[in-house]
RNA sequence: GCCCCUAUAGCUCAGUACGGAUAGAGCAGCGGUUUCCUAAACCGCGUGUCGCAGGUUCGAAUCCUGCUAGGGGCACCA
């Protein structure tokens, strides 16, 4: 049992037995700020005093009293300030999680709240009509770790990237690439209005004469903007699947909208809002009565030109969604996207969905600061920085960590300068120098050949670095449920920092190879604990925990 | 105008879900630590109108109301 179930199971009986009703969860117990007040602190009696029409210092003392605290889970229990009762876990305790979490291994931090559910992670889901930039950038590290965390905590998970391989942008795409491709070859082609300006079109084109020659020069210019963009289009999302994979990110699914096209699911959608009377026409366009369920205004779903919109086929693509099963279907999307969500709320309840089974987060904005200062780009001049330039600028195992570094509802500033420093500044190599340490410490130890008795005495650890250390790592199950809960994978960077400063400062203050073999035997157990957590925590976040730097 | 996000130390940020004690880290600055398992480490020193104003409460960075500033969004684009 954990210490803090058995103070919860103790109050509460304790105060059951006074005909005060609370369940165990209801116990109010947190980990205080400050270390002089203990390892877990209740204000319990403060919010009873009120009921109980007593001092709360009175209560605290009483429940100290008359509770007889098992030494093992607790050391030491004392009423302070107002009416605090302060606990410190007992050494016993701690030994055992040591062993505890050794036994575990990967399985430390892991649970099952999530009772199996099927959850889908949809997230960068880029246009394949460009280069990926750092949005996508950080979107894939996010999501990617929102879904290992979710695996953590007990549901299936499966990854989707949604490629927009169809319509309008599509047309787009093969009108730019065509007229470059015809510039190339020394005639003129007129750029298409809203045509993509950036140098990977021309890099497109240049490919495209490389591989057909003027092939395309003679065909109707409606076949080969087709045709090129069909051929673009495949270049493109070929390169955003090997940057996905070179950043670690394995999609289970890449999901594509021309096959909702083509299996007409967007006409299913329509019809089914038809015959509920979900839709109807004016001015030549067939709208959704998205008011119905709390949008602000009603939404096309047809064009006056007779063309499914992005929302339209967006249905479509959420109805799949579900019924492949899943019990949730998670949403990532960029900053721009936010007016969208009351829409797609609508028509997915419009489907007869539950709507708490649809879920979206919104990642917000990154920054990218080069020399102190803020890196401009324009989409419209074709200046960007592609993700592609940063990870091989950086590295995969930083750009991962500092994309994961802020909450995702907070504008991100990614410090190129920092990121490339390979100093204390750089929190990645703070943990993983911390990983190394513990690998060269085991290396250490098994080259000199320390000979071990078979069973550590975990009596020996009692110095307050090393118990230091445990309470840390047993606050890791936690950090883990608490990111998946709420969203929040920047709750495992801190934590990994904070968990790798208490290691390094128990390295300094004590020598864990020594001539005590059996003090020697209790250090490493508890060294590898750590390696233990460490390793988990980075493999979370797909980051890399070496075994040398 | 309406909606969303953000505002905490010189800088970058935790802490806000579920209100608790003297609001914490890292970096930057200054000073110190290595005959010893990696100094990519450790230790010490300073700083706060928690954006502002009210309210609720024994207690508010945290909850409520109203403001202010910055960013984003409000298409028959995606």
């Amino acid at each position: 049992m954990r210490a803090d179930q058995y103070i919860r199971q103790q109050i509460a009986n304790y105060l059951n037995g006074l005909g005060v009703e609370i369940s165990e969860d209801k116990v109010p117990l947190e980990r205080p700020k400050l270390a002089e007040h203990g390892d877990l602190a209740s204000s319990v009696a403060m919010e009873l005093a009120r009921t109980l029409r007593r001092a709360p210092r009175q209560i605290a003392e009483e429940l100290v009293q008359k509770i007889s605290w098992d030494p093992f889970y607790v050391a030491s229990v004392e009423v302070a300030g107002p009416g605090f009762v302060n606990f410190r876990y007992g050494a016993g305790y701690l030994r055992q999680a040591v062993r505890e979490i050794l036994e575990a291994g990967e399985a430390f931090g892991r649970s099952d709240w999530g009772g199996g559910k099927r959850i889908q992670f949809e997230f960068v889901s880029a246009n394949p009509t460009g280069p990926l930039n750092v949005v996508s950038a950080r979107a894939a590290a996010v999501g990617d770790v929102l879904a290992s965390l979710h695996e953590a905590v007990g549901y299936k998970v499966e990854r989707e990237y949604y490629v927009n391989d169809a319509g309008r942008q599509v047309r787009l795409l093969g009108q730019s690439v065509s007229s470059r491709y015809m510039s190339l070859l020394g005639l003129d082609e007129p750029f298409p209005e809203e045509g993509y300006h950036g140098d990977y079109v021309k890099d497109l084109a240049r490919e495209i004469v490389e591989s057909y020659g003027d092939k395309f020069a003679k065909m109707p210019a409606e076949q080969r903007h087709r045709e090129l963009a069909q051929i673009a289009l495949e270049k493109m999302i070929a390169q955003h699947q090997e940057a996905m994979k070179a950043y670690r990110v394995q999609f289970d699914v890449w999901f594509r909208e021309s096959k909702l096209r083509e299996s007409k699911e967007h006409e299913k959608v329509l019809a089914y809002f038809a015959e509920k009377g979900l839709s109807y026409e004016k001015d030549g366009a067939i709208w959704f009565r998205a008011t119905q369920f709390g949008d602000e205004k009603d939404r096309v779903l047809v064009t006056r030109e007779g063309e499914p919109t992005y929302f339209l086929v967006d249905i479509a693509y959420h109805r799949n969604k579900f019924e492949r099963g899943f019990d949730i279907v998670h949403d990532l999307w960029g900053p721009d996207h936010h007016g969208y969500i009351p829409r797609m709320k609508a028509a997915v309840q419009a489907l007869g969905i539950e709507p708490e089974r649809f879920q979206v987060s919104i990642i917000q904005q990154v920054n990218l600061l080069r020399g102190g200062e803020l890196v401009k780009m324009s989409k419209r001049a074709g200046q960007i920085i592609e993700m592609k330039e940063l990870i091989e600028e950086v590295g995969v195992d930083v750009a991962r960590f500092f994309f994961l570094m802020r909450r995702i509802s907070a504008p991100l500033d990614f410090d190129i300068d920092l990121a490339k420093k390979q100093s204390d500044e750089n929190p990645v190599y703070y943990v993983q120098y911390a990983h190394a340490r513990i690998c060269n410490i085991l290396r250490y130890a098994e080259e000199r050949g320390v000979s071990l008795p078979a069973e550590a005495n975990l009596e020996l650890l009692r110095e307050p670095e090393e118990f230091d250390v445990v309470k840390k790592m047993l606050e890791y199950p936690d950090v883990i449920s608490g990111a998946a809960r709420f969203l929040e994978p920047h709750r495992l960077t801190t934590y990994l920092q904070e968990l790798a400063a208490s290691f390094h400062r128990f390295y300094h203050e004590h020598r864990v190879v020594s001539d005590d073999a059996d003090l020697t035997a209790a250090r490493l157990e508890l060294t590898r604990a750590v390696r233990v957590v460490l390793a988990n925590g980075l493999k979370m976040m797909n980051v890399t925990a070496p075994e040398r730097m």
